[in-house]
DNA sequence: CTTCTGAGGGTTAGGAGCAG
DNA sequence: CTGCTCCTAACCCTCAGAAG
């Protein structure tokens, strides 16, 4: 009985429009309890199921929240942080890989990869297993990185580094063209060639070209990455604000506190 | 209406093996 | 040595049915 008025309870002071997850009312009874009332829940229309084990509230006129917030809370659910793809980086920058230079396996491959791909409504990368799953919008794929492409992908200028590294050896790109594709100011030019010593020799060769500078050196800690950049903290700031008056928006006490803030790179 | 049980299918973690 | 794919056991999520 507890398990059913606590959970409707919580999900009504949510604020309109907020996600949430299965695993954020086990606290409120046993799995099983909280399974039926979700479901009874969903069957009546008061929730709406967007993924696997995630919900929204039905409110009057509710617009189905976007496919990054639904990655964002699926993200949250499984504590990890979902970040742009190589591949996607890529595609952003109109970047193909080459297919000359490849085995006839790993053409294969990178045949079959490109169909997953292409099938899928969202890509990202993570640290742990791959794994996909359905959502409203359609399948989204999180795909295991290598953790330093992990943490190169969470900063605009480490996305670049992690799109050429996608692309790989044999590909011929226009570092200059790419350079003020993606807009970056002197600062960032430097950073990129300090970053690039955390990615394959290959590609760090690239960025050893014209004069080398004592005060160009790999970083010590790569934490900066997160909160460094100008862009992260423009987005940061806006991010903030939004989600301080989303927290505020509620009466619950429990339910301010529970709202994690993550974002999606 | 709520809770419990159990089935079925999907997801995750981690190890093995391979390629570069 | 690193990064990636594949495989499998364990775990998770959803749903149906039964009982209180």
């Amino acid at each position: 009985m507890a398990t059913a008025v606590f959970v409707r309870s919580y999900i009504s002071k949510l604020p309109e429009g907020q996600i949430f997850a299965t695993r954020e009312l086990l606290t409120f009874g046993k799995r099983s309890a909280v399974d039926k009332v979700l479901q009874t829940l969903t069957l009546k229309g008061a929730i709406l199921r967007l993924a696997r084990g995630i919900f929204v509230r039905a409110d009057v006129g509710l617009e189905t929240p976007s496919l990054e917030e639904i990655v964002r809370a699926k993200a949250r659910a499984f504590s990890k942080l979902a970040v742009s793809l190589g591949c996607v980086v890529a595609k952003k920058f109109g970047l193909k890989k080459s297919t000359k230079n490849m085995s006839p396996k790993q053409k294969v491959q990178h045949k079959k990869n490109e169909e997953v791909n292409e099938s899928c409504a969202g890509r990202y990368a993570i640290v742990g297993a791959t794994t996909s799953f359905e959502t409203v919008h359609g399948r989204v794929l999180f795909k295991a990185v290598a953790p330093r492409k992990h943490i190169l992908a969470q900063n605009k200028v480490g996305r670049i580094l992690v799109a050429l590294w996608h692309l790989g050896k044999s590909s011929s790109v226009e570092f200059e063209a790419l350079q003020s594709m993606a807009r970056l100011k002197r600062p960032e030019k430097k950073l990129i060639k300090k970053l690039a010593a955390w990615t394959p020799s290959w590609l760090n060769q690239y960025f050893l070209n014209g004069t080398l500078r004592a005060d160009i050196c790999a970083p010590a800690d790569l934490d900066f990455l997160r909160r460094g950049s100008s862009e992260n903290r423009k987005r940061s700031k806006k991010e903030d604000r939004k989600y301080k008056m989303t927290a505020l928006s509620t009466t619950s006490k429990k339910v301010r506190e529970s709202i994690a803030y993550y974002k999606v790179a």
